[in-house]
DNA sequence: ACAAAAGTGTTGTAAATACACCCATGC
DNA sequence: GCATGGGTGTATTTACAACACTTTTGT
């Protein structure tokens, strides 16, 4: 039995709910938000003396209806005529899942014909960023259970294709979000066609497993945008404690870029973004290091 | 008399339009695709031995209908059922304007509430780049008048204040869109608020003389958008003819970014990018250039 | 000849990279 | 003492800015 097969509280399956779903007269989209809100999460360590590793997480809401029913998805909901975008995802975040006042930035808008099949829906996606110290999530007053996921982002294929006016680059991503034993995996492929006067970047989910909609796609951009900004911009430190150490600082980046940073590199380029305070750490197996907060004097450039 | 008294071709003033605009019983927004459409032309030059300035231009379309009739927009209209966004950002750009298979890229989702005054309006907005000595743009089967309008930005005020958690900083930008005679100019102000745990930015029409809707925003956006990854991209291919001299190319990055630029320096620079031909120009005052062409093996990171 | 742009070389500074090394703590 | 992370110094390379200087054409 697939999952399509499944029945919703009212005893359907998706494919009776899509043919009882009323699409007719809607010659306008439906607009929703969708939230991606992450956070960085210490992982269990046995060994007193390590430090603990640190793990990107990414907090998916279990379906509840149809469609996808049963599978995973981005938290979020349709756009009140009152209220605006922004205003929308600032909503949906606490609705969902209590949490108010973090970082958020609108990503991309995703309005694709099929990507929802009861009816036309655009998407606009948003970027949130949590302190996972300060924080202490629960699913919203919907029954939906809402689950930090460990992301996983490794890049299968690289591929260069020389054509006749230009060329073509294609990139395919494995994602692999975990929560316990529950385990969903998807592909994504890019495509990116080059030439003279065009350049055309399509995203393609391949395969997805346990994650509704094209929300696989969205999280693939996401990740790509968050590994971009991060050697840019100070978005980092919404991850972070008011007090952080340089390293645990510098472990959110290695997990967000997805490999090693040397220390003393690493120590020189944050130098001027941060501030040292008196403060040490205790009770580490090893020597305690001092502590550091963001600094308000940072030279952004906007 | 003010703008809002202007009749539309039914009689109608700017506000009996509105009472008489059903706005009853639409929950879902209408969805719209604006169209940013830039490209780069050589301005009139007299001295036969100096080069033509340059000048970066922008696709405006005089409004024909209420709201703001008269006032220059962007070109755009609504999203239909049946086509992607990205389709319905290239059907606007054919129907309005004839280009077709140009550089397009999706730049951000208007959504605020009151930004239409028909009724609840979200437009995602597109940049293009054309090739100008590619190009005969014609308004499309509308009659509206389409022109290309030279653009000119300007930071008229930075300033930072701190306050009790964080600070803020706040910019302040004059846009002046010229086309022959007609001028017209709007400043806009970015607010960017900053504190521990969250950051917003927010950008307002501070004023906005011959340009229609919150377009003045959205321009401001995209100029910001064109100068910021011009840096680190190849974007300014697409506003090139296939052969060019370096000279040319670096005009257009200085009308773009706005400042002067060591030729030295640049050359050096932009070398990766390019590969040389054996190909001259003439007839011009002064030492012929060889012509370079984009290099199909520069190595993009997508 | 000369105005104007095309194009190269040289030098100083700043940033990123790689590696080696010493320091401080808890057990 | 030893494992582990905290933290610094140094040498090498790379990028870039500033400026001076030579080359080549049309009139």
């Amino acid at each position: 039995m697939t999952i399509h097969d499944e029945r919703d509280r009212n005893g359907l399956t998706e494919s009776e709910f899509l043919e009882s779903y009323d699409v007719s007269n809607y010659d306008r989209p439906s607009v929703t938000v969708d939230m991606l809100i992450f956070t960085v999460m210490d992982k269990e360590q046995e060994n007193f003396r390590k430090l603990p590793e640190k793990s990107l997480q990414l907090l998916l809401i279990k379906r509840g209806e149809h469609p996808y029913l049963g599978q995973w998805a981005l938290p979020g909901g349709f756009v009140a005529p009152h209220e605006s975008l922004d205003e929308g995802a600032a909503r949906e975040l606490y609705s969902e899942t209590n949490i108010r006042d973090i970082y958020m930035e609108q990503l991309y808008t995703w309005g694709d014909v099929g990507r929802d099949p009861r009816t036309r829906v655009i998407s606009c996606s948003y970027l949130a960023l949590v302190d996972r110290t300060a924080l202490q999530v629960q699913a919203g007053d919907d029954a939906d259970d809402a689950q930090w996921f460990e992301v996983g982002y490794r890049v299968l294929q690289e591929k260069k294709t020389n054509l006749a006016e230009g060329w073509e680059l294609e990139k395919i991503v494995q994602l692999t979000l975990t929560h316990g034993s529950t385990r969903l995996t998807a592909t994504v492929k890019l495509v990116e066609t080059i030439s003279d006067r065009k350049s055309v970047l399509r995203r393609e989910i391949v395969e997805s497993k346990g994650i509704g909609f094209d929300h696989a796609k969205i999280i693939e951009y996401a990740i790509g945008r968050l590994r971009n900004k991060i050697e840019y911009t100070d978005i980092a430190f919404y991850l972070m404690p008011h007090l952080f150490t340089l390293t645990a600082l510098q472990q959110v980046y290695e997990v967000i870029l997805g490999k090693e940073l040397l220390a003393a590199a690493f120590r020189r380029k944050i130098a001027p973004m941060v501030l040292e305070t008196n403060e040490l750490t205790k009770d580490a197996g090893h020597r305690p290091s001092k502590l550091y907060r963001f600094d308000p004097n940072w030279n952004r450039t906007f």
